[in-house]
DNA sequence: AAATTTTATGCAAACGTTTGAATTATTGGA
DNA sequence: TCCAATAATTCAAACGTTTGCATAAAATTT
């Protein structure tokens, strides 16, 4: 009896119900009297009943499970994203699995057929900086579950919703806000513009550049990964001779970060001779010294309506034909700091 | 066509086999001939086959997925662990299904039940600041699934593994630290007790002073919970009279950077006239200035050996008895930097 | 060539739930 | 009191795998 887990045939072998009104009993199922309903649900808490999820998900076809494919979960920005999906989708009686793909595209396949596998009832997506061929979720398409693109998303047209912040618009706020501070000369770190953010943010670089009346030179603008190590290299490049740069943009705040130590060790005054601007506001760009002028992107909200569009599609509420053509962009906002 | 997705039963009709033979051709069934095990994977790569883990998990009893339930997704030291185990786990070819609790027992009872229902192979929990009772967790045992504790586990006896890093030694050498440079007076930001991280560090914080035979004043030690207002409000009280303490030890870092950001603004030089040290190594105590002196806890190895301990009891490898016995003790390391 | 062992495959039940259709019990109306 | 309508329950199949046991085919021994 220590064996055996019970299940609802338990439940209707103690009651002498059929398997059936068990099941529509527990499900709330409106043919079923409030009495025999009152009468399972005592014997289910009685025998510390739960639901075997494997089965029903087998028969019924739904799994409760959604899938999360993601770089890493230990960057800010997506750390703060999961947070906020994983809290709204429980609400729901969804259960989260993560995958992290650590920027791999290769991982990033895997996993997906390993989400498909495991049949998750709808999946969302922030992809590799890489990932330009999308075809490994070809199969959530044609087996019609519901896919949502967040932050990470693709370029090129693929049939499946996007929610993502204003990256162009962020770009361009970082860099009018610089070249309204008075710079003449503005270096850009971007990263690889095979990535969405990279590429929006980039544009937004230009265009503020072109409004303002602003050279636009190559060898200050960048487009490696942007890791630590990166974007010391960069920063030494840069400040090798003069005229240095009088403002930085760099489209994130840990390279934004590397730049003002850097710069800062060479006695460069910061903002009154170096302005810079990062994006994410990571919240170390609010403690370093002076704190960095940043791009909020609000990443509880970002998550949380990438997982009501997910809802809404599950639910039918949203015709396939509107997801795709529209993506929504949410919000970005310019948090002033010393920096710049 | 489109609507049907492909099962064994399509491969095995497609080649005029049996269901049971494909099944243990694709398991690599060792009665199954060379031959025909190439064919039906063939056939299975042809239909874009995906074994229904739902369907093997009902018959067979594993599902391949991993619970792991944990306060807050988006705390840095949480957040390097879930990277760490999440790429351990899925080298072993398990999913994992992420549970936040956000600090609320109510949330840990219901994601445990959750957990259950969905029938993971085994659990990892970080449990909440408040959990005392753990008795949410017992139909884990009583179903004999594997379950593990780590960083934030049960004080009391409970029949599962554990896996904590040294909070003991870490009060230690940070107090200790404190004492060797020259504070003879350490105040003590813990937070609640009914948390083994804050008791273990709070015992090594009280030896430390012993050892140094410095006074303990109760004035001096807090035990609320470590946010940012709480330690605002705890500055704001440390530093209203003189004589302030000449050392504090923040048990997180959180604190210890609010604790600076006060006393900085009260023009006190640190580390001369104050010393702190954190605890955790977050990656902003690296940057403020002064940098803060912390405790590693090293994330990734807690959430390595977490996993580690957890599929040696699915394997069977550790014998029941011996899992419980011993906590595994991770070791920490203190890295000193200039506030201290 | 028959008997035996070995190797490969098939049969059918089982896992726990859901659900359309069928059946039984209850109620109300004439 | 009987019939019809409604409410409550049951039957049985289905979801896609896995697996013990039985069987068939091939290889080996006598």
């Amino acid at each position: 009896m220590q064996k055996h887990e019970s299940t609802i045939v338990d439940i209707a072998k103690a009651l002498n119900l059929s398997v059936a009104t068990v099941s529509r009993a527990l499900n709330d199922h409106p043919k079923i009297s409030a009495a025999t309903k009152i009468k399972v649900k005592e014997q289910a808490n009685a025998l510390e009943y739960r639901r075997n999820t494997l089965a029903s998900g087998l028969r019924g076809s739904r799994t409760n499970n959604i899938g999360l494919i993601i770089p890493r979960v230990s960057m800010y920005f997506h750390a703060a994203a999961i947070t906020a999906i994983q809290n709204k989708l429980h609400l729901q009686g969804y259960n989260l699995i993560i995958g992290q793909t650590n920027d791999a595209v290769e991982m990033e396949k895997q996993l997906a057929s390993a989400m498909f596998s495991s049949r998750v009832d709808g999946l969302m997506v922030a992809s590799t900086f890489y990932t330009t061929d999308f075809s490994h979720f070809d199969v959530f398409i044609r087996n019609n579950i519901p896919l949502v693109f967040f932050d990470r998303v693709p370029i090129d047209f693929y049939p499946a919703q996007v929610i993502k912040g204003d990256d162009y618009q962020g770009g361009f706020m970082a860099t009018a806000h610089l070249a309204k501070a008075g710079c003449k000369t503005i270096a850009h770190l971007s990263g690889p513009l095979s990535c969405n953010l990279y590429k929006d943010r980039y544009a937004g670089y230009i265009d503020a550049l072109r409004k303002y009346k602003l050279p636009f030179k190559k060898e200050w603008v960048f487009f490696n990964e942007l890791t630590p190590e990166n974007a010391l290299l960069i920063a030494k490049q840069l400040f090798v001779k003069k005229p240095y740069p009088q403002g930085v943009f760099a489209s994130n705040d840990t390279s934004a970060i590397v730049v003002l130590e850097y710069a800062r060790a060479l006695q460069l005054r910061i903002p009154a001779e170096l302005k810079i601007v990062g994006y994410s506001n990571d919240p170390r760009t609010a403690i370093i010294t002076p704190a960095i002028t940043t791009i909020e992107q609000f990443p509880d909200k970002v998550g949380e309506r990438a997982v009501a569009a997910l809802l809404e599609i599950m639910n039918g509420a949203r015709r396939k034909k509107d997801q795709v053509q529209t993506p929504i962009i949410t919000a970005v906002e310019l948090i002033r700091r010393a920096s710049a």
